[in-house]
DNA sequence: TTCGACAAAATTGTCAACAATAACGGAGCC
DNA sequence: GGCTCCGTTATTGTTGACAATTTTGTCGAA
């Protein structure tokens, strides 16, 4: 179902959009060992191509990389989520409130279908399809934001926490929490209500935020 | 008084400083091309060496890069400028805000040097003195607050915006204005006061915003 | 047995050369 | 005279090989 050993097209870009894929995905588990000449085999790209790929992923925060010793998957810890969660919080907020300036009316119509469609699918248990249409909707009030510095964080650091992003969609009940907050940020927005707007996605993200540190809580109890 | 045609050391880190270097000061200015052999001569390094370097600072939003066409120096517009303080009025409120809460004695007593040192400054009209010392007070207060995510992205934008900062900073009375609500944001943080820290400190980037904006409009007076 | 030094392997950092692509300029054509 | 086409030049993209460094494994001595 994924690409077999050898995929063509070893383009610059390609390397590093299928590394980023993989790590996203999950193919390739945090502190895993990123060697050169292994991505070179496996995308078919030569070592330089690899090596630039690995120097970009850094500066997404996906790699990390030491001097002479290599690269490997950064793995961020439930206190970098919660720092990235901070920062989403005011970002996500300063979106919401120039969205809720700028939106057109037929942006009003796909935010309000997006929100039908994550109230089916809560409804329906389908959690994967919720967790998909969840990051559509946040990135769709990015683009209507207008804010390019702050959509462009955003989409980084949405990369490093996708780990902890999913962990905490899976966690039973947690759909039934963050619909209606979703639901509030989409009615502010709509209705050109920009501090209204930004209060409703600081609320949401203190909820992701404190059920980012009771979902840790709960995997391991007893914390030294 | 800067370095002379090669200087030694060519190690890869180095490139990237040296070349970051070279923008922020202003030696090599906004569009101007990069051209790989001209830097590679320049730096004594190897063209592969120079090449990650761009990629590097290409993700630091410091240069731009097209296929094919090679690399040269990013020029923030100034409506970029504006996004960039309006995502700095977000995250240094937030570091505002966190050092407010965590502030030891004796880092009280560090930034009240510093908010003192500036007024002396001012006084003096060392212009160039301020400014240098307004960009220690900023970055203290991000390592105060402890938040390494947002200190991280603070760093980045202060480097696309270092070019507007400067000019800002040039305008004749802006010290004046600035000064006063820099001190706010000290003695916030050193009451422990977040919120009032984080209020501070947005007054303050809301004011660089509109400078921002002033300074532009004398400097290109008709637009159409 | 355990510790340290030393050799071997694996991996990254660096370099120079080659191929591919896009900007540039002149000749030919309408 | 202006425009298109094509060769030239400059510059980047890519490759392979070499040097430097770290890690691993082994051997000998306390």
């Amino acid at each position: 179902m994924t690409e077999s050993a050898a995929d063509r097209q070893p383009g610059e870009r390609s390397v590093v959009a299928a590394v980023r894929d993989a790590i996203v995905r999950g193919e390739f588990v945090p502190n895993q060992r990123l060697v050169e000449a292994d991505l070179s085999a496996q995308f078919g790209a030569s070592r330089a191509t690899v090596r630039a790929a690995l120097i970009e992923l850094t500066n997404e925060g996906l790699v990390e990389r030491v001097q002479n010793r290599g690269a490997r998957v950064r793995a961020v810890s439930l206190e970098e989520a919660v720092e990235i969660s901070e920062v989403r919080m005011m970002l996500e907020s300063l979106c919401a409130a120039k969205a809720a300036e700028r939106i057109s009316d037929a942006e009003v119509g796909e935010l309000r279908e997006l929100g039908e469609r994550m109230q089916m699918a809560v409804a329906g248990g389908d959690v994967v399809g919720y967790s998909g249409l969840n990051q559509r909707l946040h990135r769709r009030i990015r683009e209507i934001s207008g804010q390019r510095t702050a959509a462009q964080v955003l989409e980084r650091l949405r990369g490093q926490s996708v780990r902890h992003q999913f962990r905490l969609a899976m966690r039973p009940g947690r759909p039934q929490v963050s619909l209606p907050e979703h639901l509030a940020i989409i009615d502010a927005i709509c209705a050109n209500h920009p501090e209204e707007a930004a209060e409703a996605a600081r609320v949401h993200l203190s909820s992701v935020i404190e059920a980012l540190k009771a979902a840790d809580a709960e995997v391991s109890p007893l914390h030294p």
